[in-house]
DNA sequence: GAGAAACGTGATACTTAGTCTCACTGAGAC
DNA sequence: GTCTCAGTGAGACTAAGTATCACGTTTCTC
């Protein structure tokens, strides 16, 4: 069973139809090997409306099945996302985005806590940096 | 020296001018005591335009005096900002926020940038959760 | 002090990312 | 057949921020 038909089965179940505009758009989500934006999607899914996109979008985002991530300009990007509750770790030369599978800050949540009598609820983290092919080895003729 | 006189002169040691505008934005700025969105300042600086509030609001947060909020619903906020690189515990029911001072993930980004091979360059850390005056006396645990 | 250059300004148009509204469509229930 | 209702596209709208531009004010140079 393809991705594709694995979340439409999924999407029925919660009681929502599988109309052509939202396999689309569930398509050329599942299309992207890294982040996107809501835009490049509705470059992809030329049939549906921007509105279509955007509530598919959260749709696929509530089911857990796309994530945001914070790029460190302040912009909001989706990401395909497999697990559910982790991190990110991106590449500010090349842009890719790499999971984090367990969360870091667990043991400074209870920490945390504890110190400054918050029930914390959630946080968010996204790291930045530059990944292994992009770090230049001692600049090796011009670099970014 | 009031906090106002201390961030003139520390505008003008930058070769900014220091004109009415500027001053009624900051002064804006010095008088709120949690986070701030630009509209409030807006509100509160009747005199400057709109352009002249965010190029200040943007001057701030480069000099480090200000620094962005990431509130849980995706929301850009502003906050003076005392210290230097620290991060923040948001109240989701009352909405103050706590600076926390040290950095609680320096030694997570060590330890994720050799097994990663990442050169982490950055990060952005949020925490969410409810204050102690906020939390019910009953309610007492959960979390997410 | 005059004139020029630089800086800062407000008004306003524009951009980006997303939401809302509304008339319409098509599938399913009866 | 028709009623209902989820889903749709078009397009208006919103929020947050940027860009542009003509103009005013300061500062510098002579």
């Amino acid at each position: 069973m393809s991705d594709l038909e694995a979340l439409s089965l999924k999407l029925e179940a919660r009681g929502y139809r599988v109309t052509p505009p939202r396999r689309a758009v569930i398509a050329a989500v599942l299309q992207q090997s890294n982040h996107f934006t809501v835009e490049e999607l509705l470059q992809r899914c030329r049939g549906a409306g921007r509105a279509t996109v955007f509530r598919t979008v959260r749709l696929l985002s509530e089911m857990g099945v796309i994530c945001r991530v914070l790029m460190e300009d302040g912009s909001l990007h989706y990401r395909v996302s497999q697990r559910g509750h982790h991190h990110h770790l991106v590449c500010t030369a090349c842009g890719h985005v790499q999971d984090l599978d367990d969360c870091s800050v667990a043991g400074v949540v209870r920490e945390l806590s504890r110190a400054s009598g918050y029930e914390i609820e959630g946080h968010w983290l996204e790291f930045y940096g530059r990944c292994q092919s992009c770090r230049s080895p001692v600049a090796v003729g011009g670099g970014r």
